[in-house]
DNA sequence: CGTTCTGTTTCGGCAGTCGAAACACTGTTT
DNA sequence: AAACAGTGTTTCGACTGCCGAAACAGAACG
């Protein structure tokens, strides 16, 4: 139980408060083991029992948590409920794609999400999930990487010199056989992204699932999100494929004039 | 407001952290006072900007509040979107109710609201908005008492007697001229609607709002939750809250089947 | 009736937190 | 341009309240 921590790697001071720190570890913690009771949050945690016990107590005063008082165990609280509607409801982009959302996922007969870049990963931040109960499983608040992927590559291709840098200095991890892996040959596919305006990706991150997904631009022009269509490759047929990718391109072009854009037919710029 | 927390000082040791549960106050605080800086905060949370600084940088390391680097605005991050989503996902109740909530709504053209009881409060759970321009202002995530409105009292109703006193031996506060105020009544007209099984409240929480509410049963046969919908008083004629009083009944009767509820004829007694 | 899990409580030492105040920065006013 | 009035950021030391360890208490096995 040598609990060396991290944070002292010899480095300058942060402003970090740990026990706030550990505090959302575990409340994050507890999205991944609902139900669970104080040993088993302690162990998810790396931390004691103690501590988990005290911070439980905390969390559940302001409601983020709520004890099953039989059985003692947790689970996330009302209050959680309302951070995450407000948080949606606060955003523009989620409340005005939702609809789009709605009806692209009626359309496709498959989920669709839009996805926003946060650093060098991707985020679903809204999603609307396939009527087939085969569907791939996707969650609001999920991250992933920038790398691979239809959305992904959607966000990367349109992110700032210095995020291509770092997403393709670190190791591009390959989840399948197709992933991509080369930097060189990266960075040639996001330039006929950008070029094309779209992408259909294929069991990059899992052998069995598709993505085509298409930029989404606000008011200014910058793509500030990724429309994207998902499901398992074995419904994709080259009909299908060409079907999706028009509702696809449909759909992020009214979502973003609903933001706002305006197609400048000069982007004209000394 | 009235917001006399416990003696800080002196009293009972508990097992509260205090920077955790600033962080919270901080974190709940900032759903109302979207896009704010660190002074605002500050002055919100009655805590020093430097405390404020500090827990607003530690909670943007885990993704809960988001930084616009430019404005140095704080707003809710994408980690609350993921704990909204997943409190939600992990409640049966909330997902069995949203497809009842949605028709209900659609039917009677007014919110839709799923409440609960949490110690002598309500707080709603999930919703479904009127499609009319004129509606309630409603969201999920917020508390209220339990003597005043239609699905309030559906819940006192049914809460065991210990929660009843509770609230009728703390000030039964008085919303408008129509709020519940005297205990013994209060009392006599839980007894009758334990007995009808619906309420009609209207204007007691505000004199422009009618609400029709009633009990949702699991499979044990307790009330979990309060099914109600509310709407302005103006577009209330006898007509319309008949029609829309057997819809709220037939959704309640629905949900709680849905919820594995069987309707028992005899009652067996040991 | 032990055994072995749980969750809860206590306690003291010292790491970590916190307030105050200085600092840096940006935009506005004179 | 310089002074000003706001921000947000950083530093620092004192002291407090946090935290791990370990004891305690209940429940659920066998």
């Amino acid at each position: 139980m040598a609990r060396s921590k991290e944070a002292k790697s010899g480095e300058g001071a942060s402003y970090l408060v740990t026990s706030v720190d550990r505090a959302m570890q575990l409340l994050l913690a507890l999205v991944d083991h609902p139900d669970s009771g104080v040993t088993e949050l302690a162990e998810a945690t790396q931390n004691t029992k103690s501590l988990t016990f005290r911070l439980l107590y905390t969390l559940e005063q302001r409601g983020l948590v709520r004890k099953d008082p039989e059985r003692r165990t947790y689970t996330l609280g009302y209050a959680a409920l309302l951070l995450g509607d407000q948080s949606r409801q606060q955003s523009r982009l989620i409340t005005t794609a939702d609809p789009v959302l709605a009806d692209l996922s009626a359309k496709t007969e498959e989920n669709a999400l839009l996805l926003v870049r946060e650093g060098v990963q991707h985020i679903c931040v809204a999603m609307c999930a396939s009527p087939h109960p085969l569907r791939i499983f996707a969650a609001v608040g999920r991250k992933g990487p920038l790398h691979a992927g239809g959305g992904p590559k959607i966000l990367l291709a349109h992110a700032p010199d210095e995020v291509v840098h770092d997403v393709v200095s670190g190791a591009l991890e390959a989840f399948t056989e197709v992933s991509p892996t080369d930097p060189d040959a990266l960075a040639s596919v996001l330039e006929v992204i950008r070029q094309e305006g779209y992408v259909i990706s294929i069991g990059e991150l899992d052998p069995n699932i598709f993505s085509i997904a298409a930029p989404v631009r606000d008011a200014s022009g910058e793509v500030v999100a990724a429309l994207a269509v998902n499901g398992p490759t074995g419904r994709l047929s080259d009909d299908i494929r060409d079907q999706i990718l028009s509702h696809v391109l449909e759909a992020a072009d009214r979502l973003s004039r609903l933001l706002g854009w305006r197609e400048r037919a000069d982007i004209r710029i000394g």
